[in-house]
DNA sequence: GCTAATATAATAGTATTACTATCAATTTTG
DNA sequence: CAAAATTGATAGTAATACTATTATATTAGC
């Protein structure tokens, strides 16, 4: 039996050279996946990746333009995945109310499985878009890269579950508000679980976080 | 009649020499909300700075370490502002729902009326709040920094507010995830309003993100 | 009003970062 | 197998994020 093998596209924008069409592609992702995790965004630079990797800086800078553009692909690649494993999770699901359901249940959770769909490690990419998700769009350059197309993949997530509170509810007034709100806020409350205690209420070995956020939606759209 | 003069402290931790304490440091102060709002984060440097108001770099270091622990600085003094702002707008109100109404209102609402308090102009450093404050504390140094302190006015007003939840509902078992939740997600629905607009529902000449928090808040507390 | 202490200015210097450029070696493709 | 494309090796530049040093002001105490 064949294991189904989806593949995930990022906008070509974001790249001068697909990194998914080469080995050293590759091995730029994988790699800059990992260091980011280890360095944090702000030391990890395209010369430590080279040599990491066994190639001079220059020909990391033939795929991406800088490490800020390198940053918002990797966060596309994840936006992009789990908008497949939304469509997936509420395949087949007629109810609206599980439907959401399932939809907050993705959105909220830790990924912890590595189910690994191809060389990107999703349990490790789901730590940056944690840590590191704000710095991609507080710049000064985003008006600029939003016509570009840069978030579309984030935007696609909100659109996509902002449709099934709709379905639940028609006359709910801020739907996207509502969901970006979970979305960030659910990802906050991991970091400050983590970090900063005192800011959430996250117990350990609980899932307050899907539990609290899907609490508040249903009481929202009540 | 004389108005009244209140004084913002901030933890000594956060600066070398109290910028409060001269001319120069209020300058350095003052010039550099400006200057992160005009050039942003990343582009902002104690270099520039000096320029701006014509003095060596070298002077600005000896009030600050770097403008990582300025920016500390500048938020520090923000939610230091916030948190005596709140305890003002809750006085003398008995009604526990009203207080919680209240603080909810400052917390959410836009700042613009500057009413400055001193030479810091706080309708600047509030947009420094919402662009940049996620800078803060997603770094390999916010254990380190935790401990020493950096986030404690933060801290101090997720608590207060928290406090007002549990008086309203002194079983509800999430206040200071609810309460972070709406800190920063007010913050994000302005940001989005401005640059990522499909991301948000906020309507021009409403006050839609108080409304909505406000609302959420007392439909998770029912 | 003078001295000592302190703060600021002026200037220089260093390692690192964020690139860009060039050319040779290697691999791929038609 | 030749031409084209890709990668490696190396060098170079402007800017950043500091640190250090010394001279000049300013202020504070006596």
């Amino acid at each position: 039996m064949k294991s189904l093998q989806i593949h995930i596209d990022v906008s070509p924008e974001l790249y001068l050279k697909n990194p998914d069409s080469s080995e050293l592609g590759r091995k730029i992702v994988s790699n800059s996946i990992e260091m980011i995790n280890e360095l944090g965004f702000e030391a990890f630079t395209f010369k430590k990746l080279g040599q990491k990797i066994n190639s001079p800086e220059s020909s990391v800078y033939r795929y991406f333009e800088n490490k800020h553009i390198l940053l918002i692909y990797l966060l596309s690649w994840y936006w992009s995945w789990l908008d497949y494993r939304l469509v997936f999770a509420t395949a087949n699901i007629d109810s609206p109310i599980e439907k959401l359901k399932k939809a907050l249940k993705v959105l909220t959770q830790a990924t912890v499985i590595d189910q690994s769909v191809s060389h990107i490690n999703e349990v490790l990419l789901s730590k940056i878009v944690v840590s590191e998700s704000a710095k991609a769009y507080h710049t000064k350059e985003v008006d600029n890269e939003n016509e570009k197309g840069f978030f579309k993949a984030y935007k696609q997530v909100v659109q996509r579950v902002s449709d099934l509170v709709l379905a639940m509810n028609q006359h709910f007034e801020f739907p996207h508000m509502l969901i970006s709100t979970v979305i960030e806020g659910a990802h906050q409350q991991r970091y400050f679980a983590e970090h900063l205690p005192s800011l959430t209420d996250v117990k350990k070995e609980t899932d307050s976080v899907t539990e609290f956020y899907t609490q508040m939606v249903f009481k929202v759209l009540q």
